[in-house]
DNA sequence: AAAACATTTGCATTCTTTTGCAATACTTAT
DNA sequence: ATAAGTATTGCAAAAGAATGCAAATGTTTT
């Protein structure tokens, strides 16, 4: 049996089930212990489900991406991204997310006993935080923008301007290395401008269908971020030009 | 049985019923006391419930709208009481909904035509109207209340302020006839008093299970509603008081 | 096609976590 | 103050996890 018929297996099985005991489907699927514990091991490291002692657990994200829309292509390069981003967050920092796959994702991510203070213009990413007892959510009002299921407008940024954050994480839907960081609509871009002056430090999170692509509206210029991380390696030739110019890449 | 899946029953009993008792639960889960306890050491760590002698109770609020849905049992009840609020609905309306899931049911049953702006402070309401093309929504910001699922304080407040809307569907834990309108929240409770004064009408939809209840914080006074909406056929007993107050009931 | 190389698999050993038990200490209520 | 119910602690058995190793399988190169 391929091990990866094995693990898409072990995915619906733990779909249905919600939880998965290793000596059970090491004895369903005929195969050794071992394996299952080392696929197992390999579906965490993607982010799909959640390794706990004597077995292994759904991770909220998979129903969504279950149900939505999310492919299931990205979603490796997601937990990528994902698991650099994790080592920055600290306790007691306050922190900017808007909105997109990727924040919601590293979102879900977050260890249930971080402790922080998250600020966001995404009601997804808000209810995402849930399960997190230790995390202060604050949920940006405004006119909700159904599509991309975040809040905008006046109101969005008159709250902003006395917010002071350590971080904003940004999500775009282009990095360019002349054209900068760009998305696909107007008025959210004006909210990113503000959010990357309520932090101290911007940072991007990308995967790499993102990279080189330009979109209609400019949020700035890639030497104004702090930080870049990709679900490539930083030393990858795609990411090349983008060294020189002062911006960590992780 | 694996750890995590207990404690993840752990937190939905605890969910519903605010308290659990260790003993109990053991033979419930069938596992030893010991475990129980453990368990709940662990998750009080994790900030997920506060234990008190010979139990636990509840600390933060984890089912999402979405996933747990409403209890099979008062669906009946929230359709019925739906149906009829639906009536009130007209295009070019301007509506305040609070949190809630007579709300949430509510706002789902809306016609997918109809065209007017809804002004929330629940999170999961916003999105149950990412269906509804011709309304628009206006999220208010704030302090997100994990165990409610909504914002508050001082944001939500002065959005207010500059809100006229013409109907407020207004959420509570009880109505009484002397002590009126009550909640468990005391923020909300006066984030409610704010709604009622940013709408020209105050509509309270409420299930038989409610009526006669009395929670921590009033609301308001039954006589200051216009309209009461409940499952009940408006001559039923458990209203005839309710009737001789002024204030139209459905 | 064979050789060289890499990946996957199962097994044995060792180490860690979890669990239930029993003895002891603490709370609560009568 | 006492009894009944609850908590805490340490301990040992059981279950599970990690690691290294070697056989088997698969892939690439010559």
């Amino acid at each position: 049996m391929l091990k990866e018929e094995r693990q898409r297996l072990i995915l619906e099985k733990l779909n249905t089930d919600k939880k998965i005991n290793f000596v059970e489907l090491g004895t369903f699927l005929d195969v050794s212990y071992d394996s299952i514990r080392r696929d197992i091991i390999e579906l965490e490291d993607k982010g799909f489900l959640k390794k706990v002692h004597g077995g292994a657990v759904a991770n909220s994200y998979l129903s969504i991406l279950g149900t939505k829309k999310y492919g299931a292509n990205s979603s490796e390069e997601l937990a990528t991204v994902s698991k650099k981003a994790q080592k920055l967050f600290e306790n007691r920092q306050t922190i900017i997310m808007d909105g997109g796959t990727t924040n919601f994702f590293m979102a879900e991510q977050l260890p249930k006993t971080l402790e922080a203070t998250i600020i966001t213009n995404s009601p997804p990413l808000a209810m995402a935080l849930n399960e997190h007892p230790k995390i202060e959510v604050i949920l940006l009002g405004g006119s909700y923008y159904k599509r991309y299921q975040i809040t905008l407008g006046s109101e969005v940024s008159s709250q902003l301007a006395h917010i002071n954050a350590d971080y904003y994480f940004m999500g775009v839907n282009g990095v360019h290395i002349d054209k900068g960081l760009s998305i696909r609509h107007y008025e959210e871009s004006l909210i990113k401008q503000q959010m990357m002056q309520a932090a101290k430090k911007t940072i991007c999170c990308i995967i790499e269908e993102k990279i080189d692509v330009q979109e209609a509206y400019k949020v700035c210029n890639f030497q104004q971020l702090d930080m870049m991380i990709t679900n490539l390696k930083p030393t990858d030739n795609a990411l090349k030009d983008f060294q020189k110019l002062g911006v960590e890449i992780v």
